[in-house]
DNA sequence: AATCAATTAGGACAAGCGTCCAACTTCGTT
DNA sequence: AACGAAGTTGGACGCTTGTCCTAATTGATT
């Protein structure tokens, strides 16, 4: 087993290059010589770039669904779930500050280019943004679960974008630290709430 | 006066093209076009797409200067000041929504292409930081001052990168107002303290 | 009216891009 | 051993890009 295809290949390279350089920045020569394949073999697998932008994303979204249950089913309680989202940005720290969210700079991308795939790529926000939303609602705020979400979301891309731009990991460490306050204070007004 | 050289026009038009779809995606044809001269008329005023670029950063720096400057002239104390950042928000969310953040796209792009302009991009950050450090220094916060100017622009970068990606305006009307509770609530601390 | 610097036009250029294709190799099946 | 499908190669293609150059035009000065 783990007998990676070439597509596999393809596709994983692709998915780094995108990531660090960006889409359109990256050339079919860039992918060729990570994987070190001819050009013209890209279009047995692929009959275009833009198709292999969708495989990147397609890998990305499945990539995505597992780490959320992987989540799932290692914690118990929704605050606990809730940690391990803030907890990712800890853990790839070192990427984010020299590369940015590999989500968020994906969609800006594609909204500059006015790229077909830029709702494909705003479905990874929507993943995160259903699934936190799911957490904040069994966390007993069902009334502003969406608003409590997309408050996170909103910090972790912040803290990315920074941290990108001043090549400074120490500020996600310490904005992390918030953002546990933040969710500690915002579990801690669903008990006050629940004992009136 | 307003006599606006050909030089300024092309500054002017390519300023929004980067701003609308990124430097890389914008061509010399696009910007020929917007401002309605020859291919070749470039190279009269700019000797490379590079030195374009250095041109409409500097315009963008001189314009953020000129902005804080105002603010600051406009507003008496600090936390007045520091809401007139927040109020720029609500004021570009049209075009946030659309675009994202001027700065914040702009800079992510520059750090994909390992571009040599990044840090002068960088620099239209370090202007709000340094402003924004200095106004919650005046609040009384001169302790962790600079940390309060970045968790600030942090929030104000999440909220433009999720606004766009979901095309969402009324998200940056509730996060700022967040943000306006925020503030109130470091100035707060500060008047708390000053008590004991 | 003549002159000359400033400005503009338009095309040439090499390089790189995404795309496509015909020939070749590899390899499992018969 | 022979076959055919699957996979790979390297180069050709048309196009766009940033860059550069020469000739034409403009407009102020003499």
């Amino acid at each position: 087993m783990s007998e990676k295809t070439t597509r596999d290949h393809i596709v994983e390279a692709a998915d780094r290059l995108f990531y660090r350089h960006g889409f359109e920045h990256t050339s079919f020569s860039n992918i060729a010589d990570a994987v070190r394949i001819s050009r013209g073999n890209f279009y047995y697998h692929f009959k275009s770039k833009d198709e292999i932008l969708d495989a990147v994303i397609r890998q990305r979204l499945a990539g995505t669904e597992a780490m959320l249950q992987l989540w799932e089913s290692r914690s118990e309680t929704p605050l606990d779930r809730i940690r391990s989202f803030i907890g990712m940005m800890i853990a790839n720290r070192a990427d984010i500050k020299r590369y940015g969210c590999p989500v968020g700079t994906l969609c800006a991308e594609m909204a500059k280019l006015s790229h077909p795939a830029r709702s494909e790529a705003n479905r990874l926000f929507t993943l995160f943004r259903v699934w936190l939303r799911w957490q904040f609602a069994l966390l007993g705020r069902e009334a502003d679960a969406d608003a409590l979400a997309m408050h996170l979301l909103s910090r972790s891309q912040g803290v990315a974008a920074l941290a990108s731009a001043f090549r400074d990991d120490a500020f996600i460490t310490h904005e992390t630290q918030l953002m546990d306050q933040w969710l500690t204070s915002i579990a801690g007004e669903v008990r006050r709430n629940a004992a009136t």
